[in-house]
DNA sequence: GCAATATACTTGCGGACTCAAATATATTGC
DNA sequence: GCAATATATTTGAGTCCGCAAGTATATTGC
């Protein structure tokens, strides 16, 4: 019956699990899941550029969350701070290519960590695993 | 390929909309997810007791974490703590009566809130997840 | 039987967030 | 065109939690 409350510790044991074993492997690198969520954002974003706004929503954090992220990540240039023309009120961030050499080599460890956890899941597994993911509310 | 990344971040996406969720809810009854989740042990555990490790252990926090989140869950009595004659280092938590009470009526929050997120899910997919869940490393 | 080590817990400090308020700018309705 | 409202961001205050060090007690090996 208490499927779905199992459900639901199991998940977030598992989550903690990943991001504690990925941060560590992160911190080789001198960075934070945080801080590699963003690059990896970023990266993806057309331009490499995006407004802390949407980035926020995409990482799942708060505004001023990401203000205070981004802030010391400014200050070693893996990201830099743009103003927009049009609308004085937004400023985009955009990643640097000291920053996406950075997120390369960050990435190379998070998948081959993340390729462990997942180790004893064949492809048809996956596949279910992320329909299912869908078709949570 | 990289759908071992998109999973994880999926998995975390879908993890913190769910603890979020729950925790608004359970702010009705004036306790936090982690709150909710120690009551959930203690009573779950033989005679209402868990030692304070392992309590830590179980709800994936750590020791001093545990101290710090039953400091005011004894103040406000909805858990106690015991001595142990046998071994003076640890000291038992035992979820009082008040405590029993108000849990059971967050339990049914929590249920209501995660029976929502897997509306869309049947049977076999939950046995399904839980399965592929047990998979991970 | 006692020194060395292990275990259970608490405390000091600090980091990573969040919420609410403050600030600055844009948009909308009249 | 300007008051009212909406949007983007930063700042202040506070929470939650972890790590490392501190304290107290138990166990182990000699």
């Amino acid at each position: 019956m208490d499927n779905n409350l199992d459900l639901i510790f199991k998940i977030s044991t598992i989550n903690s699990k990943i991001i504690k074993n990925i941060d560590s492997q992160l911190s080789i690198h001198g960075i934070t899941y945080s801080e590699f969520l963003v690059m990896h954002q970023l990266s993806l974003s057309a331009a490499k550029t995006m407004r802390r706004i949407d980035l926020a929503d995409k990482v799942g954090m708060s505004a001023s969350g990401i203000t205070r992220l981004l802030n010391p990540m400014e200050k070693i240039k893996i990201v830099k701070k743009e103003i927009n023309a049009r609308d004085a009120r937004v400023s985009f961030v955009k990643i640097t290519t000291a920053g996406e050499e950075l997120y390369n080599n960050a990435l190379k460890s998070v998948e081959l960590c993340s390729k462990e956890f997942f180790e004893d899941l064949n492809n048809n597994d996956i596949v279910k695993f992320l329909e299912i993911l869908k078709k949570i509310r």
